[in-house]
DNA sequence: TGCTTGACCGAGG
DNA sequence: CCCTCGGCCAAGC
């Protein structure tokens, strides 16, 4: 069992904060959660997501602004993505500029 | 208690 | 712009 205040919450703190129609990065979201170089470790929590989680994981993207899932995978954050007034283009690019978060 | 695994990132070529 | 490499470090086994 683990006390509640893992890497793993404060990541899911963090991400729940992200207004829709707002993206930001894996490294950022490491930074807030107070391990800078944990990028890497991000998207590992938002990969195991417990069943049926209602998190906006999908507001988090690489550092050049891009999709970093492949596949199906991609497409589903797409169209999550451009559900909520987001212009992403068919090779998942994003204007960073446009829609980042600024906390 | 190790050893492996990457939805990452920055520097180089 | 593309690709590779090394470092990173929480989680899963």
């Amino acid at each position: 069992m683990e006390h509640d205040n893992s890497f793993a919450v404060r990541v899911w703190q963090i991400v729940a904060a992200i207004p829709e129609g707002y993206v930001t990065t894996y490294g950022e979201v490491a930074q807030l959660a107070g391990s800078p170089r944990a990028a890497r470790q991000v998207g590992g929590v938002l990969k195991r997501l417990p069943e049926g989680s209602t998190l906006p994981w999908h507001r988090v993207v690489n550092r050049h602004g891009t999709i970093s899932l492949t596949g199906p995978d991609l497409q589903r954050q797409r169209q999550a993505l451009l559900a909520e007034g987001i212009q992403v283009s068919g090779k998942g690019l994003i204007d960073m500029q446009r829609y980042r978060w600024r906390y």
